[in-house]
RNA sequence: GGCCCGAUGGCGGAGUGGUUACGCAGAGGACUGCAAAUCCUUGCACGCCGGUUCGAUUCCGGCUCGGGCCUCCA
């Protein structure tokens, strides 16, 4: 039975969706005015293990990850480039694609775009509006002191909110802690930055965008909705005073945060200017080293960046990958009653932790070496894949035929067997230039590319 | 100032009221022409002070230190 725990309660629980056997799921994803660096993925990655995990457990998933394609970053940064924010949004979604897709993600049912939604948005305030919780002034604002429930994600009253020495006044709202629904005014800005609302011409407020495509794509409830650890306050706390307000249901039954990635002792973000691009690190370590890395700690806890760390992740993933290749594993699906994959169960079962399951895979790594079992194979590959760190089939050899490698091999066995080790040593070496490993074994050796 | 989280061996990282995490790195051994891989063995731990308990790394309280949020941020 899959317990998750709930950010908002602060309690893990059984996990009921809505609907038996289908979840709906709704996680924050990028402002695309730059590249994805690696907390993103770490985000991505949390999430990418709950949704494979629901969907081992047999979980029909709809995956929804929006992208916020309109901002005042975007318009920024498209003025200082001289493109237009559809070229430049274009663009680092291409990039951000590219990226994930090196992380092997499960990539989402639906990616919707802010600026497809603009209607629903404009609905969205109008709703507000009939409840009395919108009002223009220049601009048009939520007013928090109006929902009684504003502050219940954070832990923190509006009271103790305000005591925050940052909040800076702002003499068009009522209360410092409105946040803008609908910005207008904004006349300089570029014809495909403004759409026509009640209130003028304008675009939405961030936090707008995704109460109304949660809502457009999977109803007033969602079973699951998750982001970043920094979003929690204020941009999911606004998404609940705008949805719950304006849908008198809940927004989600389970609130999931994933917990940061640090690089020394700091959180890793741009504003700190501290951050290694995502595709540096996958060009670095790759893909696949980047995946382990987080996987090999729990969704929730911070984790840091170093080179070293990534180093360390790569010798531990080397080793499951050396499993994974030495026994052809049996066809077939998991047996769920083998006790490997019961203890992986169990431990993905509470609240996915994967340092756990991972745990299990290096168990199973040791008992497929020392017995050469083919269904233990079969369940590291499986449980593996559940995981996304299943081995591609050896694919591309750049240089070299299938055939070449053989009789390369084969030159090198008669070299040793008359002991023209010199000879030996150089084939080994010259496969090794085009990326082909080669292993002498009792039975004969064996070659992978690296 | 307010709210919250964390503190585990050289490193990464789970977990538990009394017993092995797991991995990397290190040491010794086996195998091997040498490599690599693999196997066997092995050392290293639960921030500090109290309390509860037969017993606490695990529960409670305090302290110290670290981090996050309170502003855009995954």
């Amino acid at each position: 039975m899959l317990s998750i725990y709930d950010s908002l309660t602060r309690e893990t629980r059984p996990f009921e969706p809505l609907q038996p056997g289908k979840v709906s799921i709704y996680v924050c994803g990028q402002t695309v005015y730059d590249a994805p660096h690696l907390g993103h993925a770490r985000k991505e990655i949390g999430f990418d293990i709950v949704i494979r995990w629901l969907e081992a457990s047999g979980y029909d998933v709809t995956y929804v990850r929006n992208i916020t394609d309109i901002d005042d970053k975007i318009i920024e940064r498209a003025q200082a480039n001289g493109e237009t924010i559809g070229a430049l949004t274009d663009r680092m979604i291409a990039r951000m694609d590219e990226d994930f897709a090196a992380l092997n993600l499960r990539v989402p049912d639906r990616e919707p775009r802010a600026t497809a939604f603009v209607p629903q948005m404009v609905a969205l305030v109008e709703a507000l509006e009939k409840e009395g919780l919108a009002y223009p002034s220049g601009d048009v604002f939520y007013a928090v002191r109006k929902f009684p429930g504003y502050g219940k994600l954070s832990g923190r009253s509006l009271d103790e909110l305000r005591a925050g020495e940052r909040v800076a006044a702002d003499a068009a709202k009522r209360d410092p802690l409105d946040f803008v629904l609908w910005k207008t005014g904004k006349e300089d800005e570029p014809d495909e930055a403004r759409w026509p609302s009640p209130w003028g011409k304008g675009r939405p407020g961030w936090h707008l965008e995704c109460s109304a495509m949660v809502k457009a794509l999977l109803g007033p409830t969602v079973d699951i909705h998750g982001g970043g650890p920094d979003l929690k306050f204020p941009h999911h706390e606004n998404e609940i005073a705008q949805s719950e307000a304006a849908n008198h249901a809940p927004l989600a039954r389970w609130w999931m945060h994933v917990g940061q990635l640090e690089t020394g002792k700091e959180k890793m973000s741009k504003s700190l200017g501290n951050f290694i691009t995502l595709r540096d690190a996958i060009e670095r370590f790759g893909g696949d080293v980047v995946r382990f890395f987080f996987l090999r700690a729990h969704y929730r806890s911070p984790i840091s960046y170093s080179e070293a760390n990534l180093l360390d992740a790569g010798n531990a993933l080397a080793r499951l990958q050396g499993a994974m290749r030495a026994v052809a594993p049996l066809e077939g699906e998991v047996d769920w009653n083998e006790p490997h994959a019961a203890e992986f169960r169990r431990a993905m079962d509470e609240d996915f932790n994967s340092p756990e399951a991972v745990a299990v895979l290096f168990k199973l790594a040791s008992e497929v070496h020392r017995t050469s079992a083919p269904e233990l194979a079969r369940q590291l590959h499986g449980l593996a894949a559940i995981l996304g760190i299943a081995r591609a089939a050896a694919a591309e050899t750049p240089g070299l035929s299938h055939g070449e490698i053989e009789a390369w091999i084969a030159a090198r066995a008669d070299a040793r067997a008359a002991r023209d080790f010199a000879e030996a040593d150089r084939i080994r070496d010259a496969l090794a230039a085009e990326g082909i490993v080669i292993e002498d074994k009792a039975d004969g050796t064996s070659w992978y590319v690296a």
